[in-house]
DNA sequence: AACCACTACAACCGCAGATCT
DNA sequence: GAGATCTGCGGTTGTAGTGGT
């Protein structure tokens, strides 16, 4: 009631519309005088009849100093589209991008452009950015299975990924760090349709920040998501450039990366932060920048997976007969064709042994170096598992490939943990374990493996001595040896390095995982392969 | 010349977070 | 600690200019 006179009177004596020359030079002295900030004062003290919010828009778009006008540059509205797949609709941090471009251009450029386009029925992308991904891997597996792992050299988004029941479009990795693009960030997802949804391995492959134009069925077995699940309609579904759509979260964390012939090898379900204690939680990006702490959580019994599923979703089925088994298509006669675990075993010691078998039988036991282990054991394995790799095994397989690291092809595959083939070979070069780098391209990678000390598992581990195990004394000592510099890098790109898990990978105990600081510090001055180099020199490259 | 569609741009509005009192 | 105020951001609307019919 009493601002009712008072708004009326403000509205009398407050102009709108456009700037006249005279005011736009009122402020412009004003400002110049008493500079910016504090814009209510200017509407009192200037003489002019504006609101503070209207002078600063004002400054702010069209009065200030080092502003560019006219049309943007071919190269300014690259960068445009490049920052707006990075960061959507946020044209204020767009416009500390671009140098004299105000967020106000900067929208109401994108918004005529993705009229025009709309209209024209064009994609809101260029499709050259949509594309120019170069996957290493694509498989479509006998069970209908799809995945798609991108690694990503020269862009910033892994797209065209359409299949049946789901796509996945404009995939956008960030890094909450820095609000860095991930670029050269390997990544993968796996979009299973429905019939094999209840494999527990359709998850995405990173923590960080989906732009989800056109996404949809990304993520189908998380606990929120799970009513998604029977309207075939993921949390990405709605297409849209909306801020909204901008999903950041934190429980897309990825199992091992690895897979062939269809089938991830290494594998683990995903959890949220909430199931690190359920789930074998190999990576989680926000963790290890923000709050590093990640756990090898103990191994994930085939009843956890069960419980995890979505109730349309069972890790396990009754087939035909009644048996019970894994849904994962059972890919060699030398697994019996029923699961050798039960449901609630957990698949440690079990599976261990079985692998340990299977091995000794493909191979003499005498000269345990020259072991290799083909894929089919890998896909037993999976079957074994469930797409569970458990880290004794992963551990044993890491030491079946003794030995050939750098021999012939080159396993270069970087893995952030599990185990990898690279996929030109009919015989897998074994296994990669922790290196993990999202600066590198996959051919790009060579180093030693690196072993994480799986606390209880580790004195299981064969051939006990070959194995980095670090004390928390040499892990300091590492560090220092690091931030001595050295020892030179084992690549010295400029992007920042990623440190964190492999360092505690590294170390191979999880509670000497460096302090947020250290990591930071660490960050700043060498890259965790120089630690791991180090490793590999004092270890007289036993392993 | 008048009208229309479209584009580009400017400015306003509502909201939310930060800061102040 | 709570309310007021300031500030910045993003969405929306208004308007001038342009080109085609």
């Amino acid at each position: 009631m009493v601002l009712t006179s008072d708004i009326s009177l403000d509205a009398r004596a407050l102009k709108k519309g456009p700037w006249t020359s005279t005011e736009d030079s009122i402020l412009t002295s004003f400002v110049t005088k008493h500079g910016e900030g504090n814009w209510n004062s200017v509407q009192k003290h200037s003489g002019l009849f504006r609101c503070g919010k209207s002078c600063r828009l004002r400054w702010a778009n069209h009065l200030r100093p080092n502003l560019k006008k006219g049309a943007f540059s071919a190269e300014e509205e690259r960068t445009i589209v490049e920052l707006h797949a990075k960061l959507g609709n946020k044209w204020a941090r767009m416009a500390t991008q671009l140098p004299g471009r105000t967020d106000n251009e900067i929208k109401n450029y994108w918004n005529t452009r993705i009229k025009r386009r709309t209209r024209a029925g064009l994609p809101v992308y260029p499709a050259d950015r949509a594309k120019s991904c170069s996957f290493k891997y694509y498989v479509e597996a006998s069970d209908g299975r799809s995945f798609i792992s991108g690694k990503n050299a020269d862009c910033d988004l892994t797209s065209s990924f359409s299949r049946q029941g789901g796509c996945l479009d404009s995939f956008h990795p960030i890094s909450r760090r820095d609000n860095r693009s991930l670029n050269n960030r390997t990544f993968m997802t796996a979009v299973p349709p429905s019939s094999a949804v209840n494999q527990g391995i359709n998850h995405l492959v990173f923590e960080g920040t989906i732009n989800s134009y056109h996404c949809t069925e990304v993520i189908r077995n998380r606990q929120d998501d799970r009513n998604a699940v029977t309207n075939e309609s993921g949390p990405f579904a709605e297409s849209s450039s909306d801020e909204s759509n901008m999903i950041s979260r934190s429980d897309f964390i990825f199992s091992s990366l690895a897979f062939d012939r269809g089938y991830m090898a290494g594998a683990l379900l995903s959890g949220s932060d909430n199931d690190l204690g359920q789930s074998l939680v190999l990576y989680n990006q926000r963790t290890t920048h923000e709050n590093p702490i990640t756990h090898y959580g103990p191994p994930v019994s085939v009843a956890t997976l069960k419980q995890e599923l979505p109730s349309s979703q069972s890790a396990v089925s009754a087939d035909s007969t009644g048996t019970q088994r894994s849904s994962i298509t059972n890919p060699s006669p030398i697994i019996p064709s029923n699961n050798i675990l039960s449901e609630t075993d957990s698949y440690g010691s079990n599976a261990s042994n079985y692998l340990e078998a299977l091995i000794q039988e493909a191979h003499p036991v005498e000269d345990i170096e020259q072991v290799c282990v083909s894929m089919d054991l890998i896909d037993q394995l999976m079957v074994l598992t469930s797409g569970n790799m458990p880290p004794d095994i992963t551990a044993l397989l890491v030491s079946s490939g003794k030995g050939r690291w750098g021999e012939k092809s080159d396993p270069t595959t970087p893995v952030e943990v599990g185990i990898c083939s690279d996929h030109s070979t009919d015989v897998s070069p074994i296994c990669q374990i922790g290196i993990w780098d999202e600066t590198q391209a996959i051919s790009t990678h060579s180093c030693p493996p690196v072993v994480p000390r799986f606390e209880d598992n580790m004195k299981e581990l064969p051939r006990e001595g070959t194995y980095p195990v670090c004390t928390d004394e040499d892990f300091l000592t590492l560090l220092d040896l690091a931030n001595s510099d050295a020892v030179p890098e084992w690549h010295t790109s400029s992007e920042s390095k990623s440190v964190g898990v492999p360092y505690a990978l590294l170390v191979g105990n999880m509670d000497a995982l460096p302090t947020q600081q250290t990591i930071a510090e660490l960050d700043n001055s060498t890259s965790y392969r120089s630690v791991a180099n180090q490793l590999w020199e004092h270890s007289s490259g036993a392993w």
